[in-house]
DNA sequence: CAGTATCCCAACGGATACTG
DNA sequence: CAGTATCCGTTGGGATACTG
């Protein structure tokens, strides 16, 4: 691990980073879902931002997009085997982030 | 782990969030440091930024910044005992972030 | 030395309207 | 249904100048 200089921990910030972003993954881990499914369970996100989310994390190979040429069109979303992989770093994050939530709650220092 | 709603996934991100903050931790992961030094090894921080993020990282507990009442003032910042608990998160995100770059990097599919 | 203050630009994200 | 296009406000961050 090279901690002098180019550390990409900013990597996975920018893979991440949009607002909506880590909300969209957990949604794609619990379960397949279509455009409209994801607008449901996300409270309060944008059709731009979450298409916009969409094809960001489609293009760094995290999530599959299936499209089933019918009338209505169907689109089916899904974490792809590369996107996997993310799970476990995202529980790590979670973990530290649950825990720095509830320090702040219980020693509001700030 | 609740993976439905609120996941501070979300959280860690605001705290690693800003441009130079990676940089910032590892520099002081390495080693205790007075402003100066971080600003020579930072190539391209700004003042403004790096006072900022120092800043915002005290707030939240992640580092100790000691003053020297000295003239010229000496101020040294250091990891905190909690920002010690960033570091195994850290290397998590940084290496999935490396395997991602060199992803990209070998198979250049955008 | 270790910052602040100010100005300014670019990126992010929300609201609304429109489309194959 | 699953988006795109446009406009617009907010925030992040760079450049420069100044200070205890």
């Amino acid at each position: 691990m090279n901690h002098q200089r180019e550390c990409p921990v900013e990597t996975i910030i920018q893979v991440l980073g949009g607002k909506w972003k880590p909300m969209i993954l957990w949604q794609l881990i619990e379960s397949n879902k279509r455009f409209n499914d994801l607008e449901k369970h996300i409270p309060d996100v944008s059709q731009k931002m979450l298409s916009q989310h969409l094809r960001d994390l489609e293009h760094e190979g995290i999530i599959d997009r299936k499209v089933y040429p019918t009338v209505p069109p169907k689109v089916e979303y899904s974490l792809s085997e590369y996107g996997k992989t993310l799970i476990p770093v995202a529980e790590v994050m979670c973990a530290w982030g649950e825990n720095h939530n509830k320090k702040k709650y219980e020693a509001p220092a700030s």
